[in-house]
DNA sequence: TGCATCTACCTAATAGCTTTAGGCAAATGA
DNA sequence: TCATTTGCCTAAAGCTATTAGGTAGATGCA
């Protein structure tokens, strides 16, 4: 009898791969011992269970999501770096739609403190820094910033703006531009505002 | 034996419901068919399938909340307007966010087109005819509105926003309110933009 | 009112996913 | 080389989905 080799981490990989081609949703610890030629009951000696496994996919997704953020965002500063950043989220959900799911997977409260869900943060707040912000408004922009990031490639992910013009990726260019005007002149609190 | 006396309506109003209380996730045929104290099978008379039930949730959830929004906009408009149905969207999610998961499942395509999806776009054209936008710049924006709701309520649903100051509503009120700013000042197309 | 039909709900059965318990053989290391 | 560890296996129980076919209560018509 061979062994075929399991480690939580292939496991977790294969598990990645399986999302980007079925589904998160559909990902199960069979389907991924199918894919190793293997028992389910095998799994279990490398997963708590299957929430576990979603669970690790999710960490693996928001670790690459940042480190792609954080390539971006090297070296560029401002609506460039705006630009860039929005583009990885949008290009990684393209490129990887089940992973982009599994980034959206609720983790409990310590693995969440643990993931790369932090780093998003601070790469937002980076950006921010090319704008004229200052608390509390640099907390409510990085809110939108992640609402509108997350919003908007979740609603072209369920096909939201594929059957009417103009195509997405011309909304996407306008939103984003759109964004960068907003931060440049974030208007204060409304109630003495003069916008 | 007694009839339970179930109906399509009645079926999909329990789910719902075992939405709300568990998670649209956790609705399953047999969870309803338990609701009712029935057999799972019994269902299939009324049900397509696990699908179809999800599905009428999903529909059932898009038109109370566009019946709220319809409710909200009435003689409303501009920045007032903007806000009480942004709010609407808000205030659904908490009151019922396993029914506004529901309302984010993906449809079928004629499915989704009989849906109440459709008059949610024209509420939000609705609300924009109280700012100055034309095409296509119109269909942007409503791209965006949709997805900072989406993206700011599914954000807060998931904890996003639980564990740091500000609180949530004073981000909400903020996003809003630039929101309305750039509605106001939407910027011309970047190439030519003296904003 | 009585009977035929319809239909709502049932039992039974198959199949897939999850998870635990316990076993054997391959790998490891002394 | 032998003991221990550990990776993968079989077996089994419990849950969900779905289909096929049966029975009794509700409905409609003479």
């Amino acid at each position: 009898m061979v062994r075929a080799g399991l480690t939580v981490e292939r496991l977790t990989q294969a598990g990645a791969e399986l999302a980007d081609e079925v589904g998160f949703e559909q990902v199960t610890v069979s389907a991924v011992a199918r894919r190793f030629d293997v028992k389910v009951a095998s799994l279990y000696s490398h997963l708590k269970n299957s929430h576990d496994l979603k669970t690790r996919i999710a960490q693996l997704a928001l670790a690459e999501l940042a480190d792609r953020g954080a390539t971006a965002l090297a070296g560029r500063a401002g609506k460039d770096a705006l630009t860039a950043f929005a583009d990885v989220y949008r290009d990684y959900a393209q490129e990887h739609p089940g992973r982009y799911t599994a980034a959206r997977f609720r983790l409990d409260p310590e693995v969440a403190a643990a993931s790369a869900g932090a780093r998003h943060a601070q790469m937002m707040r980076a950006i921010l820094r090319g704008y004229d912000l200052t608390e509390p408004d640099q907390t409510h922009a990085v809110r939108l910033l992640g609402s509108v990031f997350h919003g908007y490639v979740s609603l072209e992910a369920a096909g939201a703006f594929s059957h009417s013009a103009p195509d997405s990726q011309e909304s996407w260019s306008r939103i984003v531009e759109s964004l960068d005007a907003l931060l440049r002149h974030w208007p204060a609190s409304a109630s003495v505002s003069a916008y």
